[in-house]
DNA sequence: TCGTCATTACGGGAAAAGCCGATACTATCG
DNA sequence: CGATAGTATCGGCTTTTCCCGTAATGACGA
């Protein structure tokens, strides 16, 4: 049957949650963003900031590039992609395509 | 900015959790389940069975139909492609689409 | 109207998610 | 090496989700 992958999985989970989707706002124009940077933002203590990036980035929304001490988030348009195809792959076989 | 519909919302909570998944992948073939069916299948109490489709469909993945007595749940193609429109979109906003 | 059947709404206990402050890790600079 | 700066991880608390059994709602037939 139609199973639906761990990666999509994951990536539907980060989703779910609205603070995570608030997050994601932020990344618009391909920007790059710090851990710091995120959580002031938003409002949140730098720790929780990074445990929702991190669900994010294993999500496959975001990539992760470290320079020096800093890491640097950014949106990941084929993570994205990727899990959009899978996931309406998925849903394709519970309903029939509307013809 | 780039806001998440409620509609949206709903559609990704819904289908964030992995039991909910599980209810969605017997509804293939455009198949139509009483609640007291789905509940058997996936082995969990009517009405828990209840809550979770009543879920599903508020989130625009399953459309209810009486007759009489018993409610028949079916996939909603409509609400799932609307859904993952508005969701791509969505997302389009964070990432340049991959030119 | 009364009883019955399918579903939904309610209440509570267990599990998971969210959030924080404090601590540990990693890389740079002096 | 020692100090510092940015992240990641940990422990604990609060809030939410999940699941169940039970009670209430709505629909049909006697």
């Amino acid at each position: 049957m139609a199973e639906l992958g761990e990666h999509s999985r994951r990536f539907l989970k980060a989703l779910a949650g609205e603070t995570r989707q608030q997050l994601m706002e932020a990344f618009g124009g391909n920007v790059e963003l710090t851990v710091g940077q995120v959580a002031e933002r938003a409002g949140i203590a730098q720790s929780t900031a990074s445990e929702h990036l991190a669900m994010l980035r294993d999500g496959g929304l975001l990539t992760a590039r470290r320079d020096g001490k800093t890491v640097y988030y950014r949106a990941d348009p084929a993570g994205i992609a990727a899990a959009l195809t899978e996931l309406q792959r998925y849903l394709t076989v519970c309903c029939p395509p509307p013809e």
